[in-house]
DNA sequence: CGACTATTTACAGGGGTCGGAATAACTGCT
DNA sequence: AGCAGTTATTCCGACCCCTGTAAATAGTCG
């Protein structure tokens, strides 16, 4: 959404402020100055907005040597609360977080094939909804994350491979049974957001965010805002085509990324490298973990896999790298979180020979580190988000 | 380059308009009003700010039956003449075009072979110069198109592979010597400019243009603006691993597109199709053709050959559908423009099997076929551009 | 009560967009 | 010839932004 209008650099500055103010936990308006490079006056013009708003707080004064202390800022948790969810094909998470975005509750339910139909979803996060929530009414709004193409205009879940739904209305459903609102994306877009406001400096670059686990995919952000595409489905890296005539991807396509370093993709890899293999027959989360403790005590089998698998990571993020361009690439998810730096370290070499020397110069590759569910927080902030957005465009009316 | 102030607002909207006027052809405000979603009153101060420069031109009233007839609005010839350059492999393409970029003049230069060093380059450029333009000084500024990676701001070729060129200054160079600025970038861009300025309802629009030639590239445009990433070299989709220890590619990685689509690739699909055969001792140029004459010929070497590398350029192009997710992707480039919807064809199901079905839905895929050279078009709007910017910021100073 | 630093407020200046009133320029009718 | 009807453009004032400066206000330490 290029600022067409005054209104819209407006918008920006404020959200850009609020996630400094986030991400440098209590910063005084001076800080904000200097970081992002917008005049005094405007700060304080925003901060006052946004005061009054109740959105922001002003915290216990910092009395320095010498003259009037600073007063602090932080968001303002008393604001209301959000609910992030994460739902992945193995496990539900659902947290709660007051207005600055500090996590109250949490809880986890793995359902590993007890998922099947829109229904059982239902269910299952209404219970656990009530299990983060004792009373629905500071609830804000809810951010909900599901796998697989979503539109995030209308709220439908698109296309969700692993449940093979098409076109689940889950907004409307869960909105209308909850009676809050409910914001719905993917993953990738939840992570994306997650790191924006975690490290506002990266807000202002070209990017990608990588999720690595039953799924693969990518959010690419394009001068500090997530980028959708045409149809919000920019980044779906993981069926990307790293080799014609390969692997069988469940997508449908051949030689996707996600056939190759997917957690399924891992197993596959285990079984080329060990046919028969004890971890093979676990469940890809166990035999993720297995590979993972293996590794660490320098398994052989384990290192093979890895290296195995990396090759293709490496040709993938290559991939990136060339067409993206972007400043730096994070992995995230819970297969990256669980083999920790091999496989990136496995990959290295792979990127380093197929990305082009300018663009492989310019980016620098990380792992996320982030304690906590990345993705629920990236959903809550989506919510708290929408929820701003609204609430400015509204108050200035 | 997101706005941050009202002035890029300004500069934005004053370009969208500039860009409306120019493929339109004679248009009157009111249209370019319904067009652009600015308002009247806006798009008056833009023209009248454009009419004062010299830029614009108002030509001929259409009298119509009733009211007052409208002025229709134009690219003012006189404004100046932009010169484009379109260095190839291969070739060297220069033309000269008014103010209104149409064409007054150009000239072509086969050099298979006969540039090797920035002096031999230096030396064919300013006699093809010379050749189109008499008179030097009505020449406002000349773009110049040079394979491989370009730093636009620093005007310096970063790596040009086939001449395996390293950091050549060459904007400061040409322009020292012909006392003109010029401005330096690669097809790739400069074909997307082209693009953006004949079609400006696309100038909204997330999309990309795929250039076809010696080497194989892409350039993609976010919201209407040609994305460049952290090094201007996004885009660089030709090396982009489709086939994970694939082909060596000339870019020292394996499996790269542009080893497979490229025209040496074409030529090697025609080695493997039918060893020893004729044309693969043509050369690429004349193989290609030979190739694209063969086919409609129905030749069948000609069509297992188109049919091979077809597979490969749609698991490219399904990348690009699948990462970037455009609104619609053109095909251009001298191999495009002689193989013709053949090559097309032939990617479009590989494309459908690799593509998701959302991104695949939502977009369209269709070959460049306006006439001219579109790179030297290309390379001359962004010289105008950059002209017209430079004035403008100078103007309101 | 200084001295000193943080913030707020007020204001002028420079951009921009927008809607609506006023004006211009024709055609056609009387 | 003059006037009404129409449509294209320009003009003006309202309004929204950001910015820099300057002065007023706050809060603390010595």
């Amino acid at each position: 959404m290029a600022p067409r209008t005054a209104a819209d650099i407006r918008r920006s500055n404020l959200f850009q402020v609020l996630r400094r103010v986030f991400a440098a936990a209590p910063t005084s308006r001076h800080e904000i100055v200097a970081e992002s490079g917008l005049s005094m006056a405007t700060v304080a013009s925003i901060a006052t907005e946004l005061l009054a708003a109740g959105v922001l707080l002003e915290v216990a004064p910092a009395t320095r040597s010498k003259g009037r202390p600073l007063t602090r800022l932080a968001l303002d948790p008393a604001y209301g609360s959000f609910v992030g969810v994460d739902v992945a094909e193995t496990y539900l998470h659902v947290a709660r977080y007051d207005a600055s975005l500090t996590e109250v509750a949490s809880t986890r339910r793995e359902v590993d094939g007890e998922v099947r139909t829109p229904e059982d979803l239902e269910r299952h996060l209404t219970d656990l909804l009530a299990q983060v929530t004792a009373d629905r009414s500071t609830v804000r709004a809810v951010g909900i994350s599901v796998p697989g193409l979503v539109d995030d205009e209308s709220g439908v879940s698109v296309y969700a491979p692993n449940w093979d739904w098409r076109g689940v209305p889950l907004r409307a459903r869960l909105s209308g049974r909850w009676q809050l609102p409910v914001h719905l994306d993917n993953p990738l877009k939840a992570l994306m957001v997650s790191e924006l406001w975690h490290d506002p400096d990266a807000a202002e670059a070209n990017w990608a965010v990588v999720n690595l686990g039953t799924g693969v995919g990518a959010a690419i952000a394009v001068a500090g805002e997530l980028y959708r595409g045409a149809s919000n489905s920019a980044g779906e890296w993981g069926h990307t085509t790293v080799a014609v005539g390969g692997r069988e991807c469940r997508c449908g396509g051949t030689g996707c990324v996600e056939a190759y370093i997917g957690a399924p993709g891992l197993v596959a890899f285990i079984e080329q490298v060990a046919p028969g293999h004890p971890w093979t027959t676990l469940g890809e989360t166990a035999a993720v973990q297995a590979l993972a403790e293996a590794l660490a005590a320098g398994d052989d089998v384990a290192r093979q896999v890895v290296a195995a698998a990396g090759a293709y990571l490496g040709a993938g993020l290559a991939n990136l790298v060339n067409t993206v361009n972007p400043e730096r690439i994070v992995l995230a998810g819970w297969v990256s979180d669980l083999l920790g730096d091999a496989l990136l370290e496995a990959a290295r070499p792979g990127v380093e020979h197929q990305a082009l020397a300018r663009p492989l110069q310019s980016v620098t590759m990380s792992r996320l580190t982030r304690p906590g569910n990345a993705v629920a927080f990236g959903a809550a902030t989506f919510a708290l988000e929408a929820s701003l957005s609204q609430a400015h465009t509204e108050g200035s009316r």
